[in-house]
DNA sequence: TAGTGGTCTAGACCACGGA
DNA sequence: CCGTGGTCTAGACCACTAA
């Protein structure tokens, strides 16, 4: 039942010259647990092996192809990494269920928006902490703060404000060429030495301030799409903190979600 | 430099009693691999290995903890799994640079918004397709489609509403039980017997129509946030688009991004 | 007890990269 | 040329699961 016409002999392709130069994944392509692979997700795929369902066991299949253990286990191992089965112990391997509760937006540098947005910079503090902020960052009140605010702008006009919030280092000015970073993250990670493990962030609508609303030339009555950020150490130490309000008008977060989701 | 302390004789492991049971996870912390594994991603997050810099190669790591190949390539496969190393052929592994341009947003039918909310069927409708439908959902317009509209609420009243459309499939009817799920893909995933391969969506700050504001009870002249989705099965067929459009006072999306992604 | 997956070995050959 | 990673073999022993 599983194993139709896939018993061809895949054991030749040592004697073909399948290492088509540069390309990674042609050569991929044609490795034996590659095939295997590919063969049973073909079967997920089109409902021949149902989610819930159990895999032929490693052996079954190693026996199908002529192939070893650990040729079998790698091609299994493929389909792991991409979600689309996983293994119990003692037991066998299993079709796992799709599910698209994962929601991931990409933020580039380049592209925060899926546009191209150039960036100017508004103003560079120095602030003591107040409450607020304090505890955003989790730092003492009245701890030296950097602040500064940018715009982004399209051609169209100004898109959105960002305020970003770093506290003071002894030592590390932010230097101009780091501030060109359009994503907050990417002056993080250089500015400080340390590496940026994680980041919490929210979205939602918000009204627009009276200063918001000038700065970004804001038609009355305009709300906007506020993402705030929160950066953290490994240790769980807050590195920064940036609030981007929008023109909902001029841009929209999107993103995809897959079924079967692989790596990041 | 790279192995200091770590030639402990991790092999005895061999010879104790280190799978306690239930826990598949405290198993795996004890095997070789892992340990290699996390010997590495230990010097990464503390610095000793910079991203960008090389490791150490898979024969000097075998020699260092007296261990075969298989095993080295075992351990390495873990890092790049989590995405903290990657490989390239002919040179060796270096260490991946950090980013957290992915932002993660997690929705179970559970608690879409990070809180429990309680679902209200308004009606089940078949309508014709007009242009902009047919062309969200890649089908012909007068093709006959199946709407529903549904409320979500919380203990504080209505928080959202949400308006599904699925193209009507003859002998498929949609079941009272199915509707129950809070999540669109959820609902799709049982009514069909499609794979919901991918979904595309997008987020934004939406003034209410009067219809919405009656309906979610909502202050004058707030706006809301507004989740589009569409789910495409393996071949880009269109199963499905949902309309979420939410009180912002009420609820705000929430995510995290993580510097060294694994798989989702 | 038999079958499953999980770990590990000690070899092998291959293509790629750089000196 | 040699060192690198990538693929593969034919075994081994272990723990877990279910009959």
């Amino acid at each position: 039942m599983f194993f139709g016409l896939c018993k061809k002999i895949y054991r030749n392709y040592k004697f073909m010259n399948l290492y088509w130069g540069d390309l990674r994944l042609k050569a991929r392509a044609k490795t034996i647990y590659y095939q295997i692979a590919e063969d049973l997700k073909q079967q997920i795929m089109t409902g021949a092996l149902t989610p819930g369902e159990m895999l032929p066991s490693q052996s079954q299949i190693a026996a199908a192809y002529g192939v070893a253990l650990m040729t079998v286990r790698q091609g299994l191992g493929v389909l792991i990494d991409e979600g689309y089965i996983y293994s119990v112990p003692g037991k066998g391997y299993f079709v796992a269920e799709p599910n698209l509760d994962k929601l991931v937006i990409k933020v580039s540098g380049e592209s925060f928006f899926g546009q191209k947005l150039n960036i100017t910079m508004n103003h560079v503090d120095i602030l003591a902490a107040d409450r607020k902020l304090a505890n955003k960052l989790g730092v003492a009140v009245g701890k030296t703060i950097l602040q500064m605010q940018l715009t982004l702008h399209s051609a169209a006009g100004p898109v959105a404000l960002d305020d970003r919030y770093v506290p003071y280092r002894k030592g590390e000015p932010l230097l101009e060429k780091e501030l060109q970073y359009a994503y907050f993250p990417h002056i993080i990670a250089r500015h400080t030495n340390m590496v940026v493990a994680r980041s919490d962030f929210s979205v939602n609508a918000m009204p627009l301030s009276q200063a918001e609303a000038d700065a970004l030339q804001a038609p009355a009555g305009l709300w906007g799409l506020c993402i705030e950020q929160v950066l953290y150490d490994i240790s769980g130490n807050s590195l920064g903190w940036s609030r981007l309000v929008g023109r909902s008008d001029r841009y929209t977060l999107s993103g995809a979600a897959h079924s079967y989701a692989g790596r990041l």
